[in-house]
DNA sequence: GTCTATATTTCGATAGAC
DNA sequence: GTCTATCGAAATATAGAC
């Protein structure tokens, strides 16, 4: 019944297929790989997810999607008014979270489950992605903070390039710096260019 | 012997197999898939590359990596003195390559091949995307046309941004626009900053 | 060189005991 | 609910004919 996969170990098991398929894609994560981060044998999880790895898969990517579209829309509200602090914010929340791969994502994961299904779950991520950035991006440019001529642009520019801090591989970052502090500059650089002001 | 496999059939498989393992990564290809993009059954792989998918994977990207670095060299020596050219450059260099997704290749594909070749593999990649678009930058420095504190996260930041245009997947195009476009105004963006000038 | 046939391994999925 | 055992499909890899 519904109330009875309401429970801890179901929250466990979609927590580490989050961490794994965000990390190594819907091919190279393997159900056991799954299991065994919760404890389980493999065969346990068709418990609590009968449809096996691809719905476990959807299920995984339609809360994450979920998650983050209301964690960018509140990491912005409450960074402020300042467009800056709001950029800041996102790249933030970006960096709490697994890492997402939408270019993996579409050309790798999405062929390999139901096309229906796929173009569902890319509308969402798109969405999730997307709307609030652009969101804050329009505002600040009606308050005259800045100047861009294609928000929706802007917005997965910075997506991206959160993204892309996210993904550093610890070993190429020195003693000293920290994912906070290149966000940081990825932002300023962002917003006032690398020409001389 | 190396004479025998120095022919145009082992070059159409590395072809393909770079084409198919830039866009789905490692997992998601099957030695078949690529036999078959070719015309041949995927036994007779093994004539060419007797260490099966493994081996040829690393094949391609140790071409991959070498094409980039010397194709994105002689893009930006083409591209003239203007730093505003040479990002073009760079921006036009990925657009005409198999799409390339280091994040993927770090954190998904590497893990599943042999460590010390992939520690070798991402050393080239990293020094491929890096050196020749770093060194541009450091020279438009110099020459004062833009001011960037610090020129490797500068250059990765665009390696990024222009895998972003090359993956934006064709039904999120409007008819009217293009990639080339899109990297113009990726770049305009960079140049110029957010904020007003 | 390329094929067919087959071995080997891996992995998702199912059955059934407890 | 979780386990052990096993099935069946798929994928890599090998053997050997042509």
């Amino acid at each position: 019944m519904m109330a009875q996969i309401d429970n801890k170990t179901y929250e466990r098991i979609l927590a580490a297929a989050d961490a794994l398929f965000s990390q190594r894609g819907y091919a190279a994560v393997r159900l056991r790989d799954i299991a065994e981060a919760v404890g389980l044998q493999h065969a346990s999880l068709y418990y609590y997810v009968p449809g096996g790895k691809e719905q476990l898969f959807v299920e995984v990517l339609e809360r994450n999607f979920q998650r983050h579209r209301e964690g960018l829309t509140q990491a912005i509200q409450n960074a402020g008014e300042d467009i800056r602090q709001q950029m800041l914010a996102v790249m933030g929340w970006f960096l709490s979270q697994p890492p997402m791969d939408l270019a993996r994502l579409y050309y790798a994961d999405m062929p390999q489950i139901d096309p229906a299904q796929a173009e569902r779950l890319m509308r969402l991520a798109l969405d999730a992605m997307s709307i609030p950035v652009c969101s804050a991006i329009e505002a600040a440019n009606e308050a005259g903070q800045i100047a861009i001529a294609n928000p929706f642009m802007a917005a997965m520019t910075l997506v991206n390039l959160a993204q892309g801090v996210k993904l550093i591989p610890a070993s190429y970052l020195s003693k000293v710096e920290r994912r906070a502090e290149i966000s940081a500059e990825v932002v300023d650089m962002l917003l006032n260019g690398w020409r001389k002001r």
